[in-house]
DNA sequence: AAGTGGTCTAGACCACCAG
DNA sequence: TGGTGGTCTAGACCACTTG
C-alpha cells in the first residue's frame, strides 16, 4: 500500500489527515513539496518544534521523518543548524584525476576548497598498505575541505612520500593536486584503484562536513601510480553521502 | 575527546559509568564486544529490551546507539526479526561481469541467487535512459535476489531487449546472466558504464533484503554494451549498504 | 538572551514472528 | 500466544548557534 509513495504522480493530491501524522505520512507531505519546489534546494526548513506542530505530533516522530528524508538524500542537516532541502549531487569520476573544481563548474556548480592543514606526520596503517611504506615513516599529509555552493560537502586527506614532493609547501594547495604535480614535479600518471564503502564519519570527518560524528559518509579511497608502476600518493574522499553519484565509464 | 573512540588500541578498559549510559557510550561498548569477537559476525544479539535494562537505559536511546553502529555497518537489522553483528564486507568489482559467485567464493563466503521473478514489462523511464529505448515498449526484466552465507544482500533487476534472447526463459537464471549471454546467444562484451550512489529503499528492494522501507541502501547501476558499441542490458543493484565494498582498478 | 537542535526519560500500543 | 521490534506520546534538560 505504500509502494505508492515511489510511484505517485506528481500531481497526486494531499494525503489524508491520519496519514499525515504517522511518520511516514510526514515524510510523504515533506517529499511532495520539495519535488514541487515549494521547497527549494539550500532552503533551510522551519524549526523541528514548528513542523512538529504543524503535523500534529511530536519531534520525535517529526525527527523520525526528516530522518528518512535525510538517509534518502532530499533533505540534509548541519550539525545544530538546522534541516535543510538538499541540492543535486554531483556527477563525479573517481577515475579522471584533479576534477573537483572543473566537473563542478561543468555542472553550473560553485566550488571552493579550503586548505586545512599540511603536515608532516607518521605512515599510518591504512596508508602504509596503499602506499607500501613502512608504518610510522614520516610522510606528508595535506588536508582540505571541499564547498560546493556554500556547502561543505567533501572532507580529504592526501598522503604523499614527502621527498617526491620537496617544497610542496609553497605551491597553492586549493586547486587541483595533480596539477601540481604535473606542473612542478613533471609527474605523469599511470594506473590507479579506487575503493567506495560506506562509513560511519570519525570526528576529524565529521567536523569539516559540519556533520554530526557517527553520520553516514560515503569514502571514497584512491591511490595513483606514477607510468614507471611507482605508487605516487593516496588520498581519502569523505564525502557527503548526497551529495554525490559515482560515474564510471570503462 | 571522543576521538578516542576511533583510534583507541583494542585492549582499552571499559568505560565509566556515566559514559555507558549515553547512546554514544554504549555506541562504543557493542563495538568493542563487536571487535573483540565476544559477539561474533551474524550472531543475533539479546533483546532491545535485555539491552536497555543491562545499559540503565530506555529503548529509544538504546536504539539511538544501535542505529549509529548501522550507519557504521557493524550491526545490521533484519526488519522485526532483531539486530545482528554484521559479516565483513564483500569486496566488489563492476567492471566484471558476472562474477558475484566466483567473486564471493574466492573470498571465502558462500553464495546463493534465487529468482524472484521474470516478465515482459514496458520499458521505465529510467530503463530507457539507459537502453535508448522507447518508454513503454515491452522488454524483459528479471528479478533476483542474491545471498552471502545466508544473508539476503542484493536484490538486483536486469533489464534487456526481449527479441535479442529468445528463449531465454529456458535457462538456468539463478547463476551468471554473462555466461548465458555468452554460451546461449554467443555475445561478447564491449564498454560498460555504472553509477555508485546512496538511497533510501524503495518497498520492492526492502522486502527481499528483509529491511524497513526508507532504509539506506547502495545502489550501483550498470550498462553494458557489446563489441559493435550496442547497449545489450542493464542492471539495478540494490545492495545492504553495510555488505559491500567497491574496488576498481583502472 | 532566546531559540534551536541533540539527547534522554518512562511510559504505551500495535503488527508481526516464532515457538 | 508471548515476546519482539516498530512506532508514538508528552514531556525535560543541555549545549550550542544566532540575533
Amino acid at each position: 500500500m505504500h509502494e505508492s509513495a515511489w510511484e505517485r504522480d506528481e500531481g497526486a493530491g494531499p494525503k489524508l489527515d491520519g496519514e499525515l501524522r504517522s511518520a511516514f505520512g510526514i515524510r510523504e507531505e515533506i517529499e511532495r513539496r520539495v519535488r514541487s519546489g515549494i521547497w527549494a534546494p539550500g532552503e533551510r526548513l522551519t524549526s523541528e518544534r514548528d513542523l512538529a506542530e504543524h503535523f500534529e505530533t511530536t519531534r520525535v516522530t517529526l525527527r523520525e521523518a526528516l530522518s528518512m528524508l535525510e538517509s534518502e538524500g532530499r533533505l540534509y542537516r548541519e550539525d545544530r543548524r538546522g534541516w535543510f532541502v538538499a541540492p543535486p549531487r554531483l556527477v563525479y569520476d573517481p577515475t579522471e584525476r584533479g576534477t573537483f573544481d572543473r566537473t563542478a563548474r561543468a555542472q553550473g556548480r560553485v566550488p571552493v576548497t579550503r586548505l586545512l592543514d599540511f603536515a608532516v606526520v607518521p605512515c599510518a596503517p591504512r596508508v602504509s598498505a596503499l602506499l607500501a611504506l613502512p608504518v610510522g615513516l614520516p610522510i606528508l599529509r595535506i588536508r582540505r575541505q571541499r564547498f560546493l555552493d556554500g556547502r561543505a560537502v567533501l572532507y580529504v586527506e592526501h598522503h604523499l612520500q614527502p621527498d617526491a614532493f620537496p617544497g610542496l609547501e609553497t605551491a597553492d594547495l586549493t586547486g587541483s593536486m595533480t596539477e601540481i604535480y604535473e606542473r612542478d614535479y613533471g609527474f605523469s600518471y599511470g594506473g590507479m584503484v579506487f575503493e567506495i564503502t560506506t562509513v560511519g564519519l570519525h570526528p576529524a570527518a565529521a567536523e569539516p562536513l559540519r556533520m554530526a560524528v557517527g553520520s553516514p559518509g560515503l569514502l571514497v579511497t584512491r591511490a595513483h601510480d606514477d607510468r614507471a608502476g611507482r605508487r605516487v600518493d593516496c588520498d581519502f574522499e569523505y564525502w557527503r553521502h548526497d551529495a554525490i553519484l559515482v560515474r564510471v565509464a570503462a
